[in-house]
RNA sequence: GGAGGGGUGGCAGAGCGGUCAAAUGCAACGGACUGUAAAUCCGUCGACGAACGUCUACGAUGGUUCGAAUCCAUCCCCCUCCA
């Protein structure tokens, strides 16, 4: 029935993981003769440490990689040490703020964690090991780069790539720095060709342009084929892209995110969403997520309930989610509080004022907004409207040590009284 | 180096001496309806104060003025064209 042979061909289109592939048949019978021999193939996803932790947005690939790697293949995750030391220029209007040595070491060590929740990394023969392009490119010289890579590229070719051509189309200004980007790229992935036999490149289709850029390198300048997947871009059925909750990145590092917020986003996903985030977010089987996303109306919250825990469990792990998982049925089935809510801790409550309570737990940013939101009926204490903005908390408050503080509906907290 | 255009709230983008805490759109938040969904509708969206109000804010620093996001000077940054 399938018309791939590899595992991986096979799981990646059936899960919606694929978008594009330099060659379909040539790295699906790559994988197939790898699969059957037992001999990992070696694929790379690289990211730029501009930030010190991944966020939801950036699962996709990683989920690609982590699959690559349950068929036995070897997953390599690339650091761009060197672009981010130039400073990635893909911010378009603005040049990002060069980043210091310090951020960047905490930036790389923040990213390998993100990595580590999805894959397996160690020494083992589809073990996944991380790489740094700044071991290669710190020490280059810069004319026998150009010379010996520098050939391989055509400028014709290269102004008619996508990135480059709507820049110019659009009359955007483009530094000579972000047209060498590709190159850079390009050579990343026959420097990982090279050392660790590395024929593939996962990544989202964003970077379809650069991928063919090493593709390109490969064949010219190594005489190698090597191979491009990328994933679509994941957009809700609004067409926006995934990955905000509140405003703020949903993060993977857990000192970013705790893992009730994070249970929470996949919990109120758009119905629309549910299977296509079940078959991206979780590992669960086919006929399971078939089953789920069959489910109607009010059912289909048993389906969310399903994923927000799967998902929260690839990333923080099984007792936080079991965790995450409690906390909401608690507050929001059982009109109780639980454990896991956000939580600030007091000796003593009497006086606080009700809009210092809220401000103290992080809900609203300023008095103001606490009065405001008073004003619409969004603030509950132990579950009661606030309709007096000068109320003042006692210990008539706390009920088995704790008061309960609710903003709206879905944003609950707790004031622990030792 | 020369000529020109710009820097405004999370973003986009008006305003170009007082009525500007600054239009509008997006995003965000609260409420109603529901299912911790979507869509829709209503409301809110600088800080402090119950409030007339006060403070902080339109790249930075000075100045002109009773009064400046708006005018002038200097500086910083960005963009376009020419060399």
């Amino acid at each position: 029935m399938s018309k791939f042979k590899s595992e991986f061909f096979n799981l990646m289109v059936e899960r919606g993981f694929y978008n594009q592939c330099t060659n379909e048949d040539g790295f699906d019978t790559y994988l197939y003769e790898c699969e059957k021999a037992g001999k990992p193939a070696v694929g790379y996803l690289g990211s730029d440490p501009t930030g010190d932790s991944l966020h939801v947005g950036h699962i996709v690939p990683l989920m690609m990689m982590r699959w690559f790697q349950k068929c036995g293949h070897k997953p390599i995750t690339l650091v761009g040490g060197a672009t981010a030391r130039i400073g990635d220029p893909s911010g378009k209007d603005k040049l990002r703020p060069f980043l210091d040595e310090e951020t960047l070491q905490n930036n790389i060590k923040g990213l390998k964690k993100s990595f580590s929740k999805f894959l397996k990394f160690g020494e083992g023969k589809n073990d996944a090991i991380m790489v740094d392009n700044w071991d290669w490119f710190k020490d280059i010289n810069y004319l026998a780069f150009l010379r010996d890579i520098g050939t391989c590229y055509s400028v014709n070719r290269m102004l008619t790539m996508d990135s480059v051509k709507t820049r110019l189309e659009r009359e955007q200004p483009m530094s000579f720095l972000e047209f060498n980007y590709m190159l850079l790229q390009g050579y990343d992935f026959c420097v990982l060709y090279n050392k660790y036999g590395c024929r593939a490149q996962i990544a989202g289709s964003d970077q379809w342009g650069n991928i063919t850029s090493g593709t390109e390198l490969g064949r010219r300048r190594y005489d190698v084929e090597l191979f491009g997947f990328t994933s679509p871009i994941i957009t809700d059925s609004n067409g926006k892209k995934m990955g905000k909750s509140e405003g703020n990145a949903v993060w993977i590092n857990e000192e970013k995110l705790p893992s009730y917020d994070y249970y929470q986003y996949f919990r109120n996903i758009g119905d629309a969403e549910v299977g296509k985030c079940l078959r991206i977010y979780t590992d669960l089987p086919m006929d399971e997520i078939r089953r789920l996303e069959s489910l109607q109306d009010k059912e289909i919250n048993e389906a969310k309930k399903i994923l927000a825990f799967e998902a929260t469990k690839i990333c923080r792990g099984l007792e936080e989610a079991q965790t995450a998982q409690d906390t909401a049925v608690k507050t929001f089935e059982m009109g109780q509080a639980g454990g896991d809510l956000p939580s600030i801790e007091k000796a003593s409550v009497d006086g606080l004022s009700v809009l210092d309570a809220f401000l103290q737990i992080g809900f609203v940013a300023s008095k103001g907004e606490a009065r405001r939101l008073i004003k619409q009926a969004g603030l509950k204490i132990n579950d009661k409207v606030v309709s007096d903005e000068n109320y003042v908390l006692s210990a008539a408050d706390v009920v088995d040590g704790q008061v309960k503080l609710s903003q709206g509906k879905k944003k609950h907290g707790l004031i622990k009284v030792a």
